[in-house]
DNA sequence: ATGGTTGCAAACAATTTGCAAATAG
DNA sequence: CTATTTGCAAATTGTTTGCAACCAT
């Protein structure tokens, strides 16, 4: 079953509508894959059909998420970020403080760390996204100026 | 060499002021010690002395993160967190998405996945204030309930 | 037809900025 | 003295809310 099917199976479940907006930014989302903000959303959004409001698309990644057809994650920077949930396994983020990229992480590679915080401190890190902040291997190199002076 | 005799010295060195204003809110962030939130050193610099804005407190977060004396970290939710340099250890936070509680992990516990990340990927995870998201032992005990159905 | 949905404008919260008055050195 | 610093008010940015018009069903 596709994502838009299921996502109006979704909608009729709870007597809710597909709207031409709701089902671009499904859309839309879809394309993207990965964690974007609204406001790349919206632009995308835009860009396909002209007039859709960026509350719309507020409201409707509250709904997917209600639906639990997406998540978010908040990097800090006051720009939260949302997925469609699914299109993915379980996967985390390496976040690069210095260029703001996201690095797809694998479950393996953090699992050591997983169970190890788990044993010790009774403490469960959230399996789905989990964002690491560092510096990635680019700015590693293109490093050598201190970033805060 | 006490925090604030650092403070004068690094003040002095740059051609800068010591005010009645930045010694209280240095003064209540060596109190606090752990990561606050702006707000939360307003709010005890007014309870300590009348009247300092809350600009004031963000423009001396400012100039202490910019003399190397403060770090600042964001968890999201719009609430960025500041804290003083050099009064711990390297050390970092496990942040309960549940109850936003933030529990302190020495950098023992995270080397392993520090290092594998490094050789795998390149990537170098923030020494100072790595921050891993999940649900603390507590949360977890009294969980049952989906949080975002 | 009718209740869920939209777009707009206004409200919000955290933070930043402009500027005249206040003050540390 | 006088350049730095402060407090206030206003601007900014990301997000939310109120409400009349709109349109899937």
């Amino acid at each position: 079953m596709s994502c838009e099917e299921v996502f109006i199976q979704k909608l009729r479940a709870h007597g809710l509508r597909l709207t031409l907006q709701r089902k671009l930014i499904l859309e839309v989302m879809h394309d993207i894959g990965e964690y974007a903000t609204a406001e790349e959303i919206y632009q995308r959004v835009q860009a396909q059909n002209a007039a859709v409001d960026i509350t719309t698309v507020y409201r409707t990644l509250e709904l997917l998420q209600g639906l639990n057809l997406a998540a978010s994650l908040d990097l800090g920077g006051g720009q939260r970020r949302y997925e469609l949930v699914g299109l993915h396994g379980p996967h985390h983020h390496l976040h690069c403080r210095c260029c703001g990229r996201l690095i797809r992480v694998e479950q393996e590679e953090v699992q050591p760390l997983i169970e190890a915080l788990r044993q010790t401190r009774g403490f469960e890190l959230t399996l789905d996204h989990l964002v690491l902040t560092g510096l990635c291997a680019r700015c590693r190199t293109a490093e050598g100026q201190t970033p805060a002076a």
